[in-house]
DNA sequence: CAGCATTGTGAGACAAACTCATTATCTTCA
DNA sequence: TGAAGATAATGAGTTTGTCTCACAATGCTG
């Protein structure tokens, strides 16, 4: 029994119009269409569908399950479609985003929150970037924006700026380096450096200052979660390299002090690196908009 | 956006296998097909259905939606083919039963009781026929079982003989008329008679004894429920006449008593009168049977 | 980079569904 | 009851769309 959505709206037609005619008129096709139509479907399922022995003729019981069918099936396929038409114009999509930069959690869950409020149909997901090479798979589109301070020239993706941060030296208040307007590469010399769980390329203490000079710390203890690398230097326990936006929040803390690296400071700029098809999209200017506005609060808070 | 239940499957089966190829071969098509069908609804859609920057190709968003989508109709569809087969091959159906003498609740309800356990999927119904002419909605397909005391000579109608029964005269235990042994329709004369609110020609008593006798008694009382018939006539506000099954019942009461009308009795027959295109069906039949039996147990109880 | 696996494309065959014209059947109302 | 009007069925012929076949293109893997 070859059923079709044809034959589902074409049962409902005829139960709604009460006639061949009147649903044929309703369905934009003649009354014989129908009439073949539905011998069709009768023929090949071997069961009667209508009762033709009164004039306008009535379903049968096994028209009745068919007209049950369609009830119950068509609202779906219609939902879905109109799902279809908010996905094609970018009311709702997909933003899974991932974060090469392990303490981007920090601004970015607010600006979810912020976000997910005027755009409740996206699906929006983190996918903590810790192990796999995030640009790849967003040009396979397993994600579909990636925060990286790392701009590449890749077809069909472009990094869209964000914010720009201080990489900012975090040590315990009674730490002798706290005593130095700033800190150099080789001051690191002999210290226990608290970094994520990443590899230190990705890191912007080594990337940016001890590679280039040579230096390695006594000891390096990796840490997952951010709060803990601030625990851990407030007891002393090493010191650390985070970014501004994390550090301001504890501030006010008098356990730690924040120092510039180097005289001048170490800027970096965060990037969103999004395909290009995605990019005119609204939610994605939205998302990006609010990226920047909400670290910038965090950064001057 | 034209969807059909092809597309449906084939995103299921695409997700399913993993890949076109795979998909095709499950679904006894060609990869080919598949490939245009998928393009096919892409270009109307103006949506893409699956992320090809990879080679076993992936569904997109929309891709998901869409398979979500299948997961929740194939299913309802198949299901309502189920009960398709078991509509053709008699397992379920409807019954609806149109009964032109009233007191056949009595014997009918305890026999649907017993169906409905050996046929839950038979849908089954009582339509009390005080209004409406019955053979016509038979024949309409309104009803499928008319139970009826006159055959006729119907085309597409059969009447399938189910049991005898004697028409019974009840009267009160001190009725006059209680003590003859048997009652005629010259004894009507004067007597209050209670009957249900039907036309004459329908009531036995008429029918078959007052109206060729042309008796007319002093007064005609109409009651609905054949209880209440029994406890008027046990109060002595009048007499009936009803089918022996009713009043096997409650001849242990000693304030009715019954009597046959005329000496030799008045025998009728019931008969089931069914299209012929349901008389084979397997639960026409059994029902047809347990109505036989049951009757027969109602009246030698 | 070669070879395999996977997907895309174009032309033509074929089947299915539609339209048009007409007939058959049922309903209704005078 | 019988004719007019409404409703459904049928048959032939056209159109539409989907499939297959053969081959091209592309991505993946060692």
């Amino acid at each position: 029994m070859h059923i079709e959505f044809r034959h589902l709206r074409t049962i409902k037609a005829i139960h709604d119009c009460g006639g061949l005619a009147r649903a044929a008129d309703q369905l934009n096709i003649t009354q014989s269409a129908l009439s073949h139509q539905i011998k069709g479907l009768e023929d090949q399922a071997g069961i009667e569908l209508f009762v033709r022995r009164s004039k306008p003729m009535k379903l049968s019981a096994a028209g009745l399950r068919l007209l049950r069918l369609a009830e119950q099936v068509l609202p779906q396929v219609e939902a879905a479609q109109v799902e279809f038409s908010s996905l094609r114009d970018g009311r709702s999509g997909r933003l899974h985003i991932a974060i090469e930069c392990h303490a981007c959690f920090e601004w970015l869950f607010p600006v979810l929150e912020t976000f997910r409020k005027s755009w409740p149909d996206v699906d929006v997901d983190i996918r903590p970037g810790l192990a796999f090479d995030a640009m790849p798979a967003l040009q396979k589109e397993e994600v579909d924006l990636v925060v990286s301070s790392d701009p590449e020239d890749l077809p069909g993706v472009t990094f869209v700026e964000l914010f720009d941060y201080d990489a900012v030296f975090v040590a315990a208040a009674q730490h002798p380096l706290a005593g130095k307007p700033w800190v150099e590469a080789a001051d690191f010399r002999g210290q226990t450096l608290i970094t994520y769980p990443v590899e230190r390329s990705r890191l912007d203490v080594f990337s940016q200052l001890l590679i280039p000079a040579k230096v390695e710390p006594a000891t390096i203890r990796q840490v997952e979660l951010t709060a803990v690398i601030l625990l851990l230097v407030a007891s002393n326990r090493g010191v650390a390299v985070l970014p501004d936006w994390v550090v301001r929040e504890v501030k006010y803390s008098s356990d730690y002090v924040t120092r510039p690296l180097t005289e001048t400071g170490i800027t970096r700029r965060l990037y969103a690196a999004v395909r290009d098809d995605d990019l005119e999209k609204p939610f994605m200017k939205e998302l990006i908009g609010l990226a920047g506005r909400e670290a910038k609060k965090l950064q001057t808070q």
